[in-house]
RNA sequence: GGGGGAUUUCCCGAGUGGCCAAAGGGGACAGACUGUAAAUCUGCUGGCAACGCCUUCGGUGGUUCGAAUCCACCAUCCCCCA
């Protein structure tokens, strides 16, 4: 089974950097892992790698997608395993670089999502259902259907009640069984962890925070008025990015720049702090840690002895 | 100088004598998560040797069987008259 480097973390903890580091001193390439940075024209919001921060090593995944698409987990998963399959076989090492929890590990494990997605018939017929009929109705249905799905599930989830009722008339296979099935598949591939984060919580916040005002200096607003004269619909997946969401408001003069950047800074900590819960399930990633600021060089060096470790050179 | 109003648990904000450790919202914390995932959803939030006890509603002292709620004085803030 092919080996591949993961470096994750929650946002704003240089995943970026230390990514770029280790490809180049393990002979790798970069796919991020992040499901907004895959949209085109969204750089500064994103914190997506610049040239400069590249320092030569390819970068996949990237702005590859118009923002006007809305991906998915199971599209993003089959773009990034095309990449992955490809630097393998070019005889490098894939670094996957990134902080949405859910593509990674699809992508790691090789799941292959259930169809049915947003935006097709069956899916707006379902929502209209729950809005007309309500999500009790729903969750009835599904009960029927799919008990142990509908056991695991709140009555207010209406997104993931819709879902499972979804695979089912899609598929005529509940997800509960679905995901039986993936869970037992063994995973694709064979995942090294380094995981980024502060010691203090408090320290990653305050990086936060000083990574929104720079990209408000760089010109975030700029970036989603331009987004918006490209005909981008407000509904667009890209624009639920956070960051974008806030100064959609402000370009709509709903909202003020000054209150934009308080909410932006707030919802940022708290997906960092999902992010973290998400990653603290998966037993198999080595932390490190930075104390008050980060330290490349040593964070570096105890990536690298981990990785020597693992038998990685 | 005179008159009126305000002060509630981390924040905002309900609560006008017992059913109040105190509604609701926010934040924080914790968790979930398999085709929107930077999304979405859930739990929890005074303390403790905890089916009970203790401390809390600006401060102090009263009234009362019983007060965040009533009274007096003090403190701070706001408004009006001078």
């Amino acid at each position: 089974m092919a080996t591949v480097l993961c470096v994750v973390g929650p946002t704003a903890t240089g995943k970026t950097k230390m990514g770029v580091a280790l490809a180049k001193r393990f002979d790798g390439e970069v796919v991020s892992v992040d499901s907004m940075q895959l949209y085109r024209g969204m750089a500064i919001g994103t914190a997506a790698p610049t040239r400069e921060e590249m320092e030569g090593i390819p970068h996949h995944m990237v702005a590859v997608a118009d923002p006007a698409e809305s991906w998915s987990a199971a599209r993003y998963v089959h773009a990034a395993d095309a990449c992955v399959q490809d630097i393998l076989g070019r005889g490098r090492l894939p670094v996957l670089v990134g902080g949405t929890g859910l593509y990674l590990d699809a992508l790691i494990r090789g799941t292959d999502f259930a169809a049915g997605s947003q935006g097709t018939e069956l899916r707006q017929q379902l929502q209209r259902r729950a809005r007309q009929e309500g999500t009790e109705t729903l969750l009835e249905e599904l009960r029927r259907i799919d008990p142990a799905a509908a056991q695991k599930l709140h009555l207010r989830d209406e997104k993931r009640i819709i879902r499972a009722l979804e695979v089912w008339y899609e598929t005529g296979c509940t997800i509960t069984e679905h995901d039986r099935q993936e869970r037992q598949r063994p995973p694709k591939y064979d995942a090294l962890y380094i995981g980024l984060d502060f010691l203090d919580r408090q320290d990653l916040r305050d990086r936060i925070d000083r990574r929104v005002d720079t990209m408000v200096e760089q010109g975030l607003l700029e970036e989603v008025e331009t987004l918006l004269a490209s005909g981008l619909p407000r509904d667009a997946t890209a624009l639920q990015a956070i960051g974008y969401k806030q100064f959609l408001a402000v370009a709509e003069g709903t909202a003020t720049r000054q209150e934009a950047i308080e909410e932006v800074k707030l919802r940022s900590r708290q997906y960092a702090k999902r992010q973290l819960t998400w990653l603290r399930r998966n037993p198999d990633i080595f932390w490190v840690r930075w104390e008050r600021r980060p330290n490349f060089p040593e964070g570096l060096q105890k990536a690298t002895e981990y990785l020597h470790s693992r038998g990685l050179c």
